[in-house]
DNA sequence: CTCGGGTCAGACGAACCGTCTTAGATCTGA
DNA sequence: TCAGATCTAAGACGGTTCGTCTGACCCGAG
């Protein structure tokens, strides 16, 4: 059995993305100096493997028309977010999303407040899906 | 930096832990039989050494005192799936569990029926958590 | 006794991850 | 000019995990 192929970002990998994402595109040297402060010289070394394999992942861009190169996130917090659920109601609910839903709904961990922007979610998504009279919609 | 210690349920682990889910407890052979049909002598040993590892991680249950052993899941499918929402949660949103909501009610693939079903979660647990007059609830 | 089925412990190859080393290119300042 | 610093690039390393597979031992039925 082939084994999947498209491996998943992986924790060190991740520290560096959410660094991008925070902070925006930076160099290698910049990167190494906020991850591994006091870091010792293969420090900087281990920063470029990851953002070599995370550019072979397709999460990151790399500007290689300057020296040094510059490196920015190439996915959003929410695609991955999206992506790993998906990825876990493929391999837990045969692709539903659903039971991913009534799971995280049915908490006692959700506030009042995060209950009533659910709510106003749902409206919205209500809305948009079934207008009582047709508008004028571009993408049906 | 030492590896996360807890491991998660692998693939193959995950196979054998969908048949106990659908079918009940079960012994070595007929798991075997089921996950690889026509498989060689090996593939007993395979289930065999998943099972264990499965044991392990307190996944499933075994049953020593008759022969052949009989495994049952110990944990739930919800179960498993609240857990990796939160490590999900975790290593991408601090912890939050917000933003996997707002990302799966934001989708198009939610059907009508699903999003009525959300609705009526929604409104149960307003109702449980801030009812206007306490009534007498057994379980809160 | 033999043999088939079961348990148990462990080895194996492959893959992956984080780290680290090395070599060569490029630029800069004394 | 050349010595040193900085960067890119390629690869090796040790450790770990995973799925598979082998072999030894145990036991009850024929």
């Amino acid at each position: 059995m082939p084994p999947p192929s498209r491996r998943d970002v992986t924790d060190a990998e991740l520290s560096v993305l959410r660094h991008l994402w925070q902070n925006g595109p930076a160099t290698i040297r910049e990167l190494t100096d906020r991850l591994y402060p006091g870091g010792s010289t293969s420090a900087y070394a281990t920063v470029q493997k990851l953002l070599d394999r995370l550019e072979a992942k397709a999460c990151v861009h790399r500007t290689r028309t300057q020296v040094p190169h510059v490196f920015a996130a190439a996915i959003e917090r929410e695609a991955l977010i999206a992506q790993r659920l998906e990825a876990l109601a493929d391999s837990l609910c045969e692709g539903s999303l659903a039971p991913l839903l009534t799971n995280l709904v049915g908490r006692q961990r959700l506030s009042e407040e995060e209950r009533r922007a659910l709510r106003s979610l749902v409206d919205d998504l209500d809305r948009r899906k079934e207008p009582k009279a047709r508008r004028k919609d571009r993408e049906p």
